[in-house]
DNA sequence: GGCTGGCACGTACGGCGTACGTACGTCAAT
DNA sequence: ATTGACGTACGTACGCCGTACGTGCCAGCC
């Protein structure tokens, strides 16, 4: 019946899918050989343990990121599609997005990102400490914004009213958050993405003006 | 010999105790109850489930964030404060903060710095649809930089090496990664959280004279 | 043909969350 | 004082989990 042989890959993959379908917490190495039609143990033949598994779709996802990066562009609009690449994949895979946050990589599979995006700021004309300092801006605000967006739906669920469902709110003790409680609650991620980030790049479009670039 | 009777105060305390010594990983009813000194079901007398305990210690946790915020201050600085607040907390609880930031809150306790930071940015004269814009960026930030801070010390590591270890990157493939190297595994998280942190006040500090505040 | 090495598989162990039944203390109504 | 209801602590048991270990099969090489 399955007539492709069991690898590293497409037990991976098998793991993706499973997390995309039924969430983080519903992958298990039955789960999984299961689904391939395939004894447990046999997973271990090509994979070390359940930990390793999880690292290498951590490094499959990462690795599945499209830069379509333009060398003629502004620094900027570059730093933009970069940022907006990365948003994209999470888009893709959101439950195991939040799977890679929530472990160090140790693989090289981030590492394109990185080299991609110290290119580009030290092409703005940072030195090598700024341009390290601004990418951890970058990924930290990139990241936070992300598990947001992910966060908030971690069952898929179709009411995402969070903590500040309307009127649920003491208006005594709580008077901002009762107020906006509508904006509160509404969100259009993709606006707010990128009102951050334009707002990030023109902070450090001014710095670049004032001694990053040198010409 | 356990004077004290059980309560789910206590259960929490000891749970986020047991995180913080041993891991997120590590803890388990099982292993709550035994460092209580308590048959396991006896833990289900005061809370109804793992996740329910689990929402204890995140509520826990961001209710004992301490504000000293000083009204007379510029917004700028209490902007500052409140961030660094938020920080402090993290520092103190670090792997049940990880907990916390995986999990969405299903309770009031995360509404108290929501509240204290909208008064704060409206004081500064955005209206409400500003100010939890610029709010939610903040988050953003701040939870990605203690997601990067506390994630690089899973396990209290001593060597943080993460990927970047000097020489482990081939230079021809990534000649910034290599050549940054130093840069990139050496990090003073303090003064990369308050780097960004001003540059994000700044940002928004344009925005205020703008047309935020209208005196 | 026989040997060797890799792969699929079954069994088994210890640990997990928790449903369920039980025993015991306290307190209210009788 | 007796009884009954109730809250709490506890033990047992079930169905999951990850995975150590041993067994059998089959391909490739001598």
């Amino acid at each position: 019946m399955t007539s492709e042989p069991l690898s590293r890959a497409r037990i991976v993959a098998t793991a993706i899918d499973l997390i995309e379908r039924e969430g983080a917490e519903g992958v298990s190495m039955r789960r999984i050989a299961a689904e391939l039609g395939v004894g447990v143990m046999s997973l271990y033949n090509h994979v070390p343990n359940k930990s390793a598994l999880l690292d290498g779709v951590a490094e499959a996802v990462l690795s599945q990121i499209e830069f379509t990066d333009d060398p003629d562009a502004h620094w900027t609009e570059r730093v933009r599609m970069q940022a907006h690449a990365f948003r994209a994949i999470t888009h893709h895979y959101p439950r195991s997005t939040m799977l890679v946050f929530g472990r160090q990589l140790h693989s090289n599979a981030g590492l394109l990102p990185v080299e991609r995006a110290l290119a580009t700021l030290r092409g703005a004309g940072f030195d090598g400490q700024q341009a390290v300092r601004m990418l951890r801006m970058f990924i930290a605000y990139i990241v936070g914004s992300l598990l947001r967006e992910v966060g908030v739906t971690p069952t898929f669920a179709p009411v995402h009213g969070s903590m500040v469902k309307a009127g649920e709110v003491d208006p005594a003790l709580f008077p901002e958050v009762s107020e906006l409680a509508p904006l509160l609650t509404a969100c259009d991620h993709e606006a707010e993405f990128a009102f951050g980030l334009e707002l990030l790049i023109e902070a450090i479009a001014v710095h670049a003006k004032n001694g990053g670039t040198r010409g």
